[in-house]
DNA sequence: CAGATCGTTTGACAGTCGTCATACTAGAGC
DNA sequence: GCTCTAGTATGACGACTGTCAAACGATCTG
């Protein structure tokens, strides 16, 4: 019954477009989420707060035509993790340097936070 | 004499716009021959095919308000060097991923190396 | 000092991107 | 079978980006 939406192969994945995916402050949070657990029951309403349900689509669109992220569906329910072991054979180390990087954004992108 | 042009200083360097920097072609491939040589005597006319001077121009530009580049200017002369340094101790491992994966676009977006 | 040269800056333009709103589709539960 | 629900797809819109062309500024050379 799982369905899996269309996604390139590993040899598919190109470098370029998955640092255009990885260029995107929403998407680098999506990725910090992505890679706290494997697999991730999806759109919970605190996934991202403040983005409306057709942009986070449209961002997991992204992150998956670009090769960063598989999505199961079963049934009404869909699942989204990381192809890390196809991103680390392809790019070894970018994801590890990514997500260091995105942990920052955590951080720095609180509207706050800045300049004080 | 020797002038620098601005530059953020290494804190100031913020991750995404380094990734929205790295997210072009064109300048992936500045990237990869700034990796080669320390400093470069700057644009010789094959620095790269196909693009204006000033269209070159700016996307030094963007890479250096990116914090990635360093642009150092003698008299009439332009030297650009990477900021590894800085890059390195702010995202480590960022760099050299990006390199590996650059490497990698030398290859495929020539033209007529795709799909044979 | 005048001319030539090299890169920058500015302006314009087409294409892309992120966002939202709305409509649509498919599975789940009664 | 009908309705409800969750996520997708489409369309529109503003903002940004990459590109070129042309003008500008500063420096070296005669």
């Amino acid at each position: 019954m799982a369905r899996y939406l269309a996604e390139p192969d590993a040899v598919g994945i190109k470098f370029v477009e998955v640092m255009r995916a990885l260029a995107d402050p929403v998407r680098l949070r999506m990725l910090l989420v992505l890679a706290d657990g494997e697999y991730h029951p999806c759109w919970p309403e605190e996934f991202l707060v403040g983005v409306h349900k057709s942009t986070l689509s449209h961002h997991f669109r992204v992150l998956r035509e670009a090769g960063i992220t598989r999505t199961r569906l079963e049934g009404r329910n869909y699942f989204v993790q990381l192809r890390r072991e196809d991103l680390d054979a392809r790019f070894p180390g970018l994801l590890d340097a990514v997500l260091g990087g995105a942990r920052e954004l955590d951080v720095t992108d609180a509207p706050d936070a800045a300049d004080v």
